[in-house]
DNA sequence: GGATGTAGGTAAACCGTTTTAATAACCGCG
DNA sequence: CGCGGTTATTAAAACGGTTTACCTACATCC
């Protein structure tokens, strides 16, 4: 049997309302000290734990935050899972895992589960899919929801610095004295857009072109990045470095270079977005942009939160820590 | 606004106990077919869903599960978790994240969420560290508790096949011709175990002999490949070929391998337990034994619910799929 | 025509908390 | 001694469902 408030009441000799005060802190309660700590000690005797169900019911809020994301099994998702997570716990919620694609296909628990309040507000990555647009507008006009990695008009989001990224990513092979760099890019999201911006930024400062040729798509997948660079590689004159928007297409870039008998770097540099534990344990080892996935999955958790609160959806942007190069040996001066 | 059962009633032009039961197909209601369909056209019309709250609370059950893992950025236990989160919202439940070391960590979150009814039970994925052992005692007393990948005498738990996997990656060495096989093992769990016992058994089947210093620690890390793989490379007389107990400690273990000047697979075969979507792609592509991760967690949470509903603790081994080959590029026949 | 049965509901308790308004006990004061 | 003012505590409603027991017509049967 479960402990409930009228048995710590009982214990305690008083009625449930004193318990209830006490262990809440109602400031507006007036009590012996000699009261409090009776409730106090029959609380803990009885490992008591007040019932999350009646207190959602009561209070109107669960207590509970939804994470919607469509590749749980994507360490880079896994990162903003983790951090998404532990924030919420310190906020005293608990964090629930949705699976977007699953939802879409008529998931009837997610309906419930937001249409029922058993989640508060939630967190959503979406990736352009037409999945995204039904979840979107199941959960958007009765919770707060905000948005991963995107920027939205009428929704709070959060994103990384993406042109800093990727600025950083360019710079990188600019300074290592490419004059004709790609752009491998991710998707036709927002963000891709901000990540073509920082790539086209940096070479025109530097005075180099930024060929529309030179920009393909790829994806957030290893065939999409392998896909993409065959693509790239067709294109003359030829690039001698690429930044690839993923860490994941970047493998797959390695892949395609190899098959088209280029050496990584001598011939060809390529530099990721995003790092993973094992990047420098490819071959060639992989040079990277660290990017703070885990403080962003903790800002959005924050940013929800905040909308709880009442405040007015924005769009907040991830600065800290910044972007950050991790050289590896993918990327080397261009041939001479 | 919430809209309420009483709404739906009042709507209908009866009361919420009718709803109730018409909507929750109750047996034992006799109900004129117009009297039913105007309490499901209510319903629609007003979009009604039940408070996952109140419903919570008069069943005393939650209607979601947990999933404790220690590492969530882990593509394995991604697909653990993404098998895990489409079973249990197949039968109805939301599921819940949490992480290991924040729970051990004081986290009072989890421990209000299991105490307090927010969950119905627990999945969890212990590494033998000392915050399982704390986290166990937390939920095991309070609500049933399954223990993934791995095997327990006092609670349910799933597991894969251990022993069959590592006798087809053994086997699979042994096929090429083989003689000296080493198995990088991955812990000191019970699951480990059953690997060492496959690795031993297919060798004395094919009459070689299983060095026990051909059997040496690593981890389910990249770095504790590589220190497991440096250990194992100084043992003479050397391996030939080699099973490494999980897929980034065989990344580890390339690595290893190309520090000691050694060439895979022409001087040194390795092969992985667990297969992972870019083993393809790393130089040389990975030899791997897939195991069903996904349908790991599915099951988890089947017998989950089967504890749930009253059934005894039991140990279940995901047999379905089989361990499958994914023979690449690491391995070969011995060198001459 | 009274007992019996059955179809079609309804009333009310209950799940465990929180919270507001009310009340009892006590005190000093005039 | 009766009154106002604290102080300490309680009673009861409310949150939104579910479920059991009960009630009311109406028809049937002998």
């Amino acid at each position: 049997m479960r402990v409930s408030i009228t048995d710590v009441a009982r214990h305690a000799g008083v009625t449930p309302a004193v318990v209830s005060r006490v262990l809440n802190g109602d400031p507006k309660l007036q009590v012996r000290a000699e009261t409090r700590d009776r409730v106090l000690a029959a609380a803990r005797d009885l490992d008591y734990t007040p019932s999350h169900a009646a207190r959602a019911l009561r209070h109107n809020r669960a207590g509970a935050l939804g994470l919607a994301v469509h590749d749980v099994a994507n360490p880079l998702y896994g990162e903003i899972i983790l951090g998404a997570q532990r924030a919420a716990a310190e906020a005293g919620h608990v964090l629930l895992l949705a699976d977007i694609d699953g939802l879409a296909r008529g998931d009837e628990t997610f309906h419930r589960a937001v249409h029922g309040g058993a989640i508060d507000g939630l967190l959503l990555q979406r990736a352009g899919t037409p999945s995204d647009r039904k979840v979107i507008t199941t959960a958007s006009t009765r919770i707060p929801t905000v948005l991963l990695n995107d920027r939205s008009e009428s929704l709070a989001s959060v994103a990384l610095d993406d042109a800093g990224g990727t600025r950083l990513a360019t710079q990188h092979l600019v300074d290592l004295g490419h004059t004709r760099v790609a752009h491998l890019k991710v998707g036709g999201t927002q963000r891709s857009g901000q990540r073509v911006r920082g790539w086209r930024e940096t070479l025109t400062r530097a005075g180099l072109s930024a060929d529309p040729g030179w920009l393909v798509a790829g994806g957030h997948t290893v065939d999409s990045g392998l896909a993409g660079m065959r693509e790239l590689l067709a294109v003359r004159p030829a690039p001698t470095g690429v930044v690839v928007g993923n860490v994941l297409a970047a493998i797959g870039a390695l892949t395609a270079a190899r098959e088209a008998g280029l050496r990584v770097p001598e011939d060809l540099s390529v530099i990721a977005f995003h790092d993973v534990t094992y990047a420098g344990h490819l071959v060639p080892s992989l040079t990277a942009v660290a990017m703070p996935m885990r403080e962003l999955g903790a800002a959005a958790v924050a940013l929800l939160l905040e909308r709880l609160g009442g405040a007015d959806p924005r769009h907040v942007v991830v600065r800290d820590p910044e972007p950050m190069l991790v050289a590896r040996g993918s990327t080397a001066p261009p041939p001479a």
